[in-house]
DNA sequence: ATGCCCGGAACGTCCGGA
């Protein structure tokens, strides 16, 4: 089963990526941020013309949150829990093919001397919080998308220059560490302990791709029983080399079927 | 010190239909 998360940068002028992706990499499920469309205006149709079921949470001109899947999704739950008066579409929860997926467009935090870092660090705390009741319920899940923090300064091309970015403040890498240590594990840095230079977003100015001064910013968290199947994790640059390309990439996890091996253990 | 780049909204302009 193949998992992607995938900021999008505008789901309207990004449509046709998002088809030729579905069409090359085929995954089972796919989650989609930064739709900045509302409902009405997401592209569902052309999406279940590629044999994609859609849940989606839109907004005017910010965010919008969605999941893809090839299977069908039920008990699609719009934000986090306990957060019904919450007016900004960054979270979209379901159920697919046997496990509960995520997408998740965590705030940014900028300027960290404004009122939106502290609006970024209480997200996190209820994403925490969220996460341990998924933990309780002991089923299998993913939360995968954009959370705009980078872990260590191994995912940031200038750590001293990102020092005091909200992508990388101490506040917000705590929190994902605490959101990790309950325990999920984030694939792509499970499966690739040491790899430097592995981003998943790179800016538009400045000629950031060319110059390979990129962001890892978009996860795939694990549930332990998903972490026990993960096989293969790894960040597709092909679409962000694309003209017209969103400024993030996708990012996606191969899990295997969860078949138990049961071959009897020999000495 | 500031813009760099991009997308959407708002707006302005153009176009089609009445």
């Amino acid at each position: 089963m193949k998992i992607a998360t995938w900021n999008v940068n505008s789901i309207t002028v990004r449509l046709p990526h998002v088809l030729d992706y579905l069409r090359a990499a085929s995954p089972d499920v796919l989650l989609l941020q930064e739709l900045k469309a509302v409902d009405e205006a997401f592209p569902d149709t052309e999406i279940g013309d590629a044999g994609y079921n859609c849940a989606v949470w839109g907004q005017r001109t910010y965010n919008g949150v969605a999941i893809l899947s090839k299977t069908p999704l039920d008990d699609i739950q719009r934000g986090l829990p306990g957060d019904e008066d919450e007016p900004q579409a960054r979270y979209i929860e379901a159920e697919t093919n046997g496990i509960r997926v995520a997408s998740i467009y965590l705030p940014n935090g900028n300027p960290v001397d404004g009122p939106k870092f502290p609006y970024k660090l209480s997200w996190m705390d209820r994403l925490i919080d969220h996460a341990a009741a998924l933990l309780e319920t002991d089923s299998p899940f993913v939360l995968g998308g954009d959370y705009n923090v980078c872990p260590a300064d191994a995912d940031v091309y200038d750590p001293a220059d990102f020092a005091d970015d909200a992508l990388c403040r101490p506040e917000s890498r705590s929190r994902f560490r605490a959101l990790v240590n309950l325990v999920l594990t984030e694939a792509f840095r499970a499966l690739h302990p040491d790899e430097t230079g592995a981003y998943s977003y790179w800016g538009y100015q400045g000629g950031a791709w060319r110059k390979g001064h990129g962001l890892r910013i978009d996860h795939l968290l694990l549930s332990p029983h998903l972490a026990d199947r993960l096989v293969e994790c790894e960040i597709d640059r092909e679409p962000r080399a694309r003209e017209k390309a969103s400024d993030h990439t996708p990012v996606w996890c191969e899990l295997s079927s969860g078949e138990r091996d049961d071959t009897p253990w020999q000495v």
